[in-house]
DNA sequence: ATTTATCTACGAAAGTTGTCGTAGTTAAAA
DNA sequence: TTTTAACTACGACAACTTTCGTAGATAAAT
């Protein structure tokens, strides 16, 4: 039996899982240090974060060593899901369409990107029929 | 000079503009018997948030009558351009494609849509060379 | 002309989020 | 072995959001 997502993501904490996401797992300075890149954020705010993460089950970390290992709870897209339904909800109303529209007519897609949609395009219409 | 939009509207704050947005011009008794559709809401509480939202400037309002009329101060696609912005980065890291595919993958699109979608895709080819 | 209903304005409280300082512990360095 | 560095735990605070009650004004109904 599969545990679902239960509390969504606050913003700070979903900057915490990009990088576990792309980093794997990973300590609160590793983390940290990351963070900074963008932006200056203090080790002990990244810390108090991961920690309430934890009780949220956002995240699972291993206690063995001095310093804590931790590693997200859930993938990637399927987190993304659950953001992108309500996302969908609240500022579009809804419509997947028009979200779509907005998403490509706003930014400049590479040549690449643009064929990967259509690929995936003519998937759903083939599994489809 | 056009204004922009300076705060992210909150949830509470785009539940209101979600009605404005469809109805038009709207009073707080209007907005609150809609909100109250799906949830119960305070009229207060609308009223508040309203107020608010008159100072962030995300609405503007006549206030020639007793009741005043509200109307939303940012057409829609405007708006959500904004908040796709901010949640593409802050959700599927900037990348447009991924969270395209999310979205046409976990719904299921009607032939019309993929069609709308794909005229789409060639409207930027087209007008991008 | 009173009473009743409907508005607005506003203060206050409760919940959430992000921030950081401090204390205490453990490991590494000197 | 003493000092220094790095880590966790945790409380507290400020900013922001949502909620609602109350007061006062205005219009409508009786």
């Amino acid at each position: 039996m599969k545990k679902k997502i239960t509390s969504k993501p606050t913003e700070a904490e979903l900057e915490i899982l990009q990088v576990l996401w792309k980093n794997g797992p990973s300590t609160v300075r590793t983390i940290n240090d990351k963070l900074n890149e963008k932006k200056e954020v203090g080790y002990t705010t990244t810390l108090k974060i991961m920690q309430i993460m934890t009780e949220k089950n956002l995240v699972k970390r291993n206690e063995e060593n001095k310093s804590h290992i931790y590693k997200a709870a859930y993938k990637e897209n399927e987190t993304q899901k659950v953001l992108l339904d309500r996302f969908l909800e609240t500022a579009f109303g809804g419509s997947a369409s028009k979200l779509i529209m907005q998403a490509l007519g706003n930014r400049h897609a590479t040549k690449e990107e643009i064929e990967e949609i259509r690929r995936f395009l003519d998937e759903i219409e083939r599994g489809r029929r």
